[in-house]
DNA sequence: TTTTATTTTAATCAATTGATTAATTTTTTT
DNA sequence: AAAAAAATTAATCAATTGATTAAAATAAAA
């Protein structure tokens, strides 16, 4: 309380990188990379190249720095449904192709991620309370009645789950496959782009059989 | 060095439960829902309703006795592919069926399981190249020559991925599911359920897609 | 029962970790 | 240039945590 904290990120136009935004950059690094509990704050601090107070004078706690992180993350996860779901100018099989292409995208810049954001869910989960909304998002969505109009009386989940599961699971399995000795990073690679083809067209196989 | 410390599990039969084996339980269940770098050996003394010393006295460390634990859960989630992988008495979509079975089995009695296994494989993988082999257990299995016949020219790796992905994801993802408001417990045991039933129709399709 | 070995406990240690403080340096304002 | 504000640093604190110790309690062996 008794030291004065700058509070606005946007004072002026940083030139390069500002200090704060070099905390942040670090913070994203390690944090996914390690989780929360397993990160140091002294670990952002070294990673940042910065001593290690500044993350409490910019962000006051590792708790609040955590925060921001995980409110970005997940927004960049789970940004990329909510347009998709609603829009009333596309086909559901538009909408898988659409689904597919930014999430494999997405995973192959952060493949960390997923994980992160499924981890965190399970060990703080008041960060994810606070930023969603308390409603159900799919009920009388469009993407719920294109669904119901292929395939009547299934529930739509399914499809949702089976298509986040072909995107994502490779991600997520990814560091057992190579530790497996199962594949490599750069098998992996051609894996992952042969999957942008293949899971439209599966998806479409798994609807037409019910 | 001092303390002499009593190796053998094993040497008679416990009346109903030794110390040691409910040390080990606590243990199972706060490292699965925890993680290691978010387990405190005192939660795992408190979780067994004992003196937080009997830890090290049993088994020496915190690092140890994870390593006892993780050690478990990774056979208890790989030891169902190894047996069905490679017995030529099953067709390939006798395989799927078993598969999904004994998956959608185990996670239902161990719903932490694949996320325990994911997370500290990445976090600690040293655990992980010890227990399992170095070479690929898939090259020249019959599984993946069953494939091949049934779909020439594609990596067998798309079928496994998808098949794991679909019973092996949903038990991932449901903590999101269950704090979004998608999903009740209730909803998700009937989903689950379901897609016993659905996952090897879906498989087929797939395969039937190529 | 007496002696010995084993198990359990309470107290404590040393290292780590998130956070704070007071001093110093740098930047901005006047 | 002088003064004020902001940013940065080194040192340190208090709490937590994995581990140890020595004593006490219990069980086993003689």
């Amino acid at each position: 309380m008794t030291r004065k904290i700058k509070a606005t990120a946007a004072t002026k136009a940083t030139p390069v990188f500002s200090t704060e935004e070099k905390i942040k950059e670090a913070a994203r690094k390690v944090f996914t990379q390690k989780g929360y509990a397993a990160t140091r704050t002294r670990d952002i601090a070294e990673e940042a190249g910065l001593n290690l107070a500044l993350l409490n004078y910019y962000f006051r706690s590792k708790e609040k720095l955590f925060g921001l992180i995980m409110a970005e993350k997940i927004q960049q996860f789970f940004g990329i449904l909510q347009p998709v779901i609603n829009n009333p100018g596309t086909s559901l099989q538009e909408k898988t192709e659409i689904i597919v292409l930014k999430y494999i995208d997405l995973l192959s810049e952060n493949p960390d991620l997923p994980f992160f954001i499924l981890s965190e869910i399970r060990n703080k989960p008041e960060y994810f309370s606070k930023i969603t909304s308390r409603e159900n998002p799919l009920t009388g969505s469009i993407l719920v009645k294109q669904f119901h109009e292929k395939v009547p009386g299934r529930n739509p989940l399914h499809y949702l789950i089976n298509l986040l599961a072909m995107c994502v699971f490779p991600f997520i399995m990814n560091p057992v496959l190579q530790k497996t000795g199962v594949l490599d990073e750069k098998s992996f690679k051609q894996l992952t782009k042969e999957r942008k083809a293949l899971i439209p067209i599966w998806t479409k196989a798994l609807l037409d059989a019910g």
